[in-house]
DNA sequence: ACTCAATCTCGATAGCGGTCAAACTTCAGC
DNA sequence: GCTGAAGTTTGACCGCTATCGAGATTGAGT
């Protein structure tokens, strides 16, 4: 019986064309979320839901992660027990053109936000 | 007869430079505020609080203009009873490069916004 | 098969924030 | 001084969301 083992558990991604303004400054308006999002674009690469620094639970996290992937702002993919994370910047840009490196440059320039 | 003065009663306003990416980011989240904003931008000019087209009671509305003027977005002053809202739009471009731009854009784009 | 690591699901809680109506203040004009 | 117009304040309500712990799931390695 051949499963599809090729590709592992699919996740639903939506067309960032469906994304509304208010889905993505809702996303982006969470501290936490907002760290998640720096901290991959530090990172300049994909990063596993376990390498995050975040002040809060793992479930938390977990919530945290599906709200900023319903708003387009992430990817994500399992690599098997791993799900990794990547930001959707080119999309976004199309989308919502300057939004993204805006809040990403005024993060980067902000007061430590409350990670740990 | 002294012409109308703004200096009855003086409003507190923030410096741009002590408002944080979190304080503009929820004072733009709110949907309502956000349309304020869009009228200001679109009009060019200033508004007193009573133009604007919200859907909610004016006491609410009192409550967002306090919010925005808190973080810095817009600048209010009383003339007579009246009072004129304006965007602090160079300012809020040097603290917050892009910031704005960016979400006015957005906005502009957007369905429809609950206006009404 | 067993086990551990990584993540998710569920249920419950707590606090914040948007909302309103009603009463109050402040000013302009008569 | 009145009166009306423009905002504000207060107090209460309510819904939403971030949060957590506990238990379930899924996959890798042995």
């Amino acid at each position: 019986m051949p499963r599809p083992r090729a590709t592992t558990r699919t996740i639903e991604h939506p067309d960032v064309a469906q994304v509304s303004l208010q889905q993505v400054l809702e996303a982006l308006v969470d501290p936490v979320r907002r760290g998640v999002v720096t901290q991959l674009a530090r990172a300049g690469e994909e990063m596993s839901c376990g390498t995050f620094d975040a002040p809060v639970s793992v479930s938390t996290l977990t919530h945290h992660f599906n709200v900023l992937r319903e708003a387009g702002v992430i990817r994500q993919y399992y690599v098997g027990t791993m799900k990794m994370n990547a930001l959707r910047l080119e999309e976004m840009e199309s989308r919502f053109p300057g939004l993204l490196p805006a809040i990403l440059a005024a993060a980067g320039t902000e007061t430590r936000t409350a990670l740990r």
